[in-house]
DNA sequence: ATAACTAATGGAACCGGTTCCAATTATAAA
DNA sequence: TTTATAATTGGAACCGGTTCCATTAGTTAT
């Protein structure tokens, strides 16, 4: 593997020029730049990472620390993010928030906090971190942010750093779907709400909540069942909800899964999907034009949004000045599970 | 951010000698431990690992490279991977190798090959890989593993690299399936293929062939659909079967998204999956038990081979002795979406 | 107590980049 | 032509670790 002094040997010229060009900042004239370039190719030549890294205090990395919970965040997504950090030359590293502990440091308490966990993921060499999810208290994102602001925070939102949090409206999205239940003539409604403890299933849950009281209509409290985004809760929240005395004629599920799953019980019960009972997803992820009947549900540009936080990352973390976008709207799709009662 | 130099001088010590206990080799007394310890913890020390890296030559990072088609690698799969890593501070970095071009290099070819790719990954700083899926001819990787011999391929098999493959038996598994069918009295039975394009996707339909051939089964060319996994084509793919004029009772699917397409577009047309055709899916995957009827399907441990896979990697690049695991047995799970004729 | 060996230690040199400054060359203005 | 100014250039010093070698302290055998 040659090195910038082989390089610049072979130009006949000095490392100091073969740096320069190698960063592409300073000026070189063309003639040098040709030299330097023909030794390059001549030698086959790539600049050893971490020497760069070392020199430049710049780890040409950025990580990416979601939990279990996040949401989602599939391949195809990573992937998008890949294709924008491309073009830098920057690499992604991912890790996990739910980490059971950190052996290096016996001292710490056995479960590392999510602070502690950022702290090393800086610590291990990145320049900056996209945050997904909102499992991290604002208070403590503050916080991280003050010695590292270099991150941005996804499917997430504080208010007292706009410009770094990218977020979809889930308290919209939650009223536009309990909204369009109501529109199709259902006034008895169940659900089966995401994971509460994070925002995102809050907002959605809240959204849905005050579309039902803006339009005086009443939701007891055993139509109302705690999930948590998995087929599984979907499953037990249809069998709850079919088992209690209140009669209903709708379901508002936390996400497409959950909607997936519900179906499939109901339908194992003997109940049709949409003629008894109307089915309303959220997310929709691919399997939503599958399921049977397929789901109405609502649709997120995530990936959009994602690539969105990476630029603004980007532009963060090496000065750049990538176009960021902040709005991302959600959008109501209707298939074939509400079914229409004023028919 | 403190230095060992730091460190040294705090510890009234020598750099080398904290480099030794940083490191852990060559020899330190007890007392001198003791101090640079206390120092180290005193000055909140973490290593710079860009230096570390670069005296070392070791990035203490591996990778993961794979393309769209490489198969299921979910975020759970990728976290049981960082899992197995962080116990040593190994970090991961995933990239993808369907990326269009690396515009540094104008003067390749505008598709950058997969070969190139990898080599670019190696360059960019990585002790190791993970090849993940079939994508790259066998000849490339051999030559590939005589540069790189730190490799390790996930879902592929190659003869001339034993031990450093980890796949299921994917031939196993596709006459499993058919021999499924096969004893629940089908006897005209279809095929929605997986990507044929990889090993992986062959063989399970060679398998798949040649069941249906040792038990004198004849299948049609009209009653064999290409697939390639996604929603779409299996959606496709049993519409297209439905307007062949061959009867047929039973499909065999490339895996769980398009068997669930199929009974999308089955139920839909009129079908009655599994009373009057019969569905065999492939993975196992988590939708597999939540569709209408729930899928029988080959269940395989992908997970537990990504880690003995990890593992291995991390024996190769840092001179481990992680135990492995080669043989990872396949399972049928028999559900509802397979009727049997015989009754 | 001394020799013979081993364990422990300090620190220069090095890994391969970046940066900065002094020196040189080119260009423009007078 | 001379001078002022700007564009190029070379390379020492540095980033923060690891390694190796020379040196010193510690142990055991004689």
């Amino acid at each position: 593997m040659s090195t910038i002094r082989d390089v610049a040997k072979l130009a006949g010229v000095g490392i100091g020029t073969v740096s320069r060009v190698l960063s592409d900042n300073g000026s070189v004239s063309q003639k040098t730049l040709a030299k330097v370039n023909d030794a390059m190719a001549a030698l086959n030549f790539t600049p050893n990472s971490s020497a760069r890294a070392l020199s430049s205090k710049k780890y040409n990395t950025i990580g990416i620390w979601g939990t279990e919970t996040s949401g989602e965040l599939d391949r195809k997504t990573l992937i998008k993010i890949e294709h924008e950090l491309e073009p830098f030359n920057i690499k992604i590293i991912v890790t996990d928030g739910d980490k059971k502990s950190t052996k290096n440091n016996t001292h710490n308490s056995p479960r590392t906090t999510h602070r502690k966990s950022i702290e090393n993921i800086f610590r291990s060499g990145c320049d900056g971190l996209i945050i997904w999810g909102s499992d991290i208290p604002d208070l403590e994102i503050i916080q991280i942010e003050n010695e590292h602001p270099n991150i941005v925070l996804l499917n997430n939102k504080i208010d007292l750093l706009p410009n770094k949090c990218f977020t979809f409206d889930h308290y919209q999205a939650g009223y536009l779907a309990a909204k369009n239940l109501i529109d199709n003539g259902h006034t008895k409604i169940a659900c089966i709400t995401g994971w509460l403890d994070t925002d995102d299933g809050n907002l959605r849950q809240q959204g849905f909540l005050d579309a039902l009281n803006d339009n005086n209509i009443d939701i007891p409290n055993t139509l109302i069942f705690e999930g948590n985004y998995t087929f599984r809760k979907g499953y037990e929240g249809a069998l709850h909800l079919l088992n209690q005395k209140t009669p209903f004629t709708a379901i508002f599920c936390g996400n497409d899964q959950s909607a997936m799953a519900a179906i499939s019980a109901l339908t194992k019960k003997g109940f049709n999907v949409p003629n008894d009972i109307s089915i309303m997803g959220y997310d929709d992820m691919n399997i939503a034009s599958y399921t049977l009947p397929p789901l109405s549900t609502i649709q997120m540009p995530f990936q959009k949004m994602a690539i969105s936080a990476t630029r603004r990352l980007l532009n963060l973390c090496y000065n750049l000045d990538l176009e960021v976008n902040y709005d991302f709207p959600i959008k109501l799709i209707n298939r074939e599970s509400v079914r229409n009662l004023k028919d």
